[in-house]
Formats: structure tokens, sequence, C-alpha cells
DNA sequence: TCGGAATTGGGAACGGTTCTCATTATTGAT
DNA sequence: ATCAATAATGAGAACCGTTCCCAATTCCGA
């Protein structure tokens, strides 16, 4: 399915226009293919403002077409949900701050899934979501 | 062991004193048990300046002797190492942003850590740890 | 006890992110 | 097509957690 109309319809939905801006910052984070910093995107196409990105990472958010993804560093990082992704991880490099996905196998994925469940039994915690990720350093960097 | 001790010699090595204040700060660490905002830090205990505590927090880093660890919220927040806790997982309350430790069975871990082995064999990543969250919401935000 | 080294405290500076508000674009109804 | 209502935009100010600076103080070994 094309981006694009996903994002338009969802946006749709919540009340939300799909102007340029926003088609233009899900192309890029489309051409990214990892979790992007907004100084990252803002570099890549300078038509961009600013304030505009944030907001409208903000919004997209909103309406779970993209999500934040914590890194190493301070900077925070946007790639699009697992609703359009689908499920992964990420491996995060301790140097640059580079994070970049990864799968693992669909039967290791249940057996963590499990565990967690598991886990959770004990601890009176609502479990919505797992992440898991790798820290370590990438070829870059090696 | 004591943990006292243990950080008393590790900053010893380090050509680094255990003064009062940084006592006090393992101490609060201690009884926290579970990975402490500086702001909780600073309030329950007013006799420790804020920048001490940030300076103090992050010399027992550079240490290896406290972590940071990443939640849902832009606040840092601090444990001891795994070195002094072990290896354990977080559960993060996406409502209040409460981070506390749980622990998975070793026949699970290491069924993640060869999983990640191998699924960084394909990518060329050089993996130094790994980090299993849960997100969700805590009792008290339920 | 003394001198050099480490630590502390207070506040200024920093940087990423959020907020504000006047201007501009977009949409649906007429 | 035109208009009115609504949403988005852009520029910069404000915010806030964190880092940095430096003079005063504390600590330790000789």
């Amino acid at each position: 399915m094309d981006a694009h109309e996903l994002v338009a319809g969802r946006l749709h939905e919540a009340g939300q226009l799909y102007t340029q801006g926003r088609r233009d910052l899900v192309e890029l984070l489309l051409k990214a293919a990892r979790p992007a910093t907004i100084a990252e995107l803002l570099k890549f196409e300078p038509r961009l403002r600013q304030s505009s990105v944030y907001r409208n990472l903000a919004d997209l958010e909103s309406v779970h077409l993209v999500r934040r993804v914590i890194g190493a560093d301070e900077l925070t990082r946007y790639e699009f949900s697992e609703d359009i992704l689908g499920h992964h991880h990420h491996t995060i490099c301790t140097s640059c701050g580079i994070v970049d996905d990864f799968n693992l196998p669909p039967s290791v994925e249940q057996i963590i899934e499990q565990a967690l469940v598991d886990a959770m039994n004990d601890t009176a915690f609502e479990a919505s979501a797992h992440r898991l990720d790798v820290a370590g350093t990438c070829t870059a960097c090696l």
C-alpha cells in the first residue's frame, strides 16, 4: 500500500490536512529508511521549516503514523510507526548515535512475548509494547 | 558485599574521593531501589545541591558504578550499573514515567542473547549490550 | 600542619524542543 | 468561482533539563 495514501487517510479521519509540507516530510522519512533526527531532516530538505517539522511530527505521532525513537544521545529520532513498518528492533551506535533497524525471527519474538507476559504476571503492570535494542558500534565507527 | 565499600574502592582506583555528598547520593540510590530522576533525588534529600548531583552522577557513571536509564519522558534516570545490580530489564509507565526493574529467566536471556548474535551477524554491527524494556501502565496509573 | 589536588556551590550558558501569534493556505458550502 | 470557517505555517521567544565555569572550600598525603 502506498504510504502517502495511508497517511492522507489517517490524517483526514483526524480532521487534519495532508499539506505539501507534510507530504515532503513523509517523503523524507521514506527516503531515510531509518529513524531520523530533526536536524537530519532539515539538512536534507532545507525547504522545511524547523517549527513546522516539530509540529508536524507531533501531529503525525498523535495519530500513530510515526513514533519517537530514543537512542543513545539526546536527539529525538522519528520513524514510521510499527503499524506501517511492522514490528522491528534497533541497533544504536554509542559512538555516532545512528539508529538502524533489524528484525528477529518470529519464533524468537514469540518466546520473548511469552516471557514478558509471564514476567508481568508477577508485577502488577499492564504491558502494551516491548522494546529490544542493541547498543554497540556501527561499521563506520569501528 | 557492601555497596559503599565497592563504590569507595572503585572511586579510589580512579583517584576520586568518596565524599559525604557522594555517600549521600549512593545512599539515596540504594533507598530508591529503582531508577531515579535528579528531581526525585533532590526532593528526597534537599541537602544535596543540584550541580553536585549532576556532576557526581556523571563521575560515578564514568567509572561504571551507575548508569543512565532512558524512559519514556525527557527526564534522565540513574541506577546502579549492572556490575552491581546484575542484568535486568525495565518497565516504563507511559503515563507517569516511572521506571521499575524486573528479571527474565536465564533460559530466555540465553535465547535472546543468541538471537541477537545471529541477527548481528547479518548486519556489520559490533554489539556490546542489549536493552529490553516493557512500556505500559503501572498499577498506580491504571 | 601544610600544600597541592579534588570537590563543591551558585549561577550563567547551552541546546533541543515547545509555545505563541500573526499570516497564509485549504476546504466545503453557497 | 467566492467566501467564510478552519487548519497549517513561519519566525522567534520562551522553556527546561543539563552542562559548564570559577571562586571558595574540603580532603588527603607528606
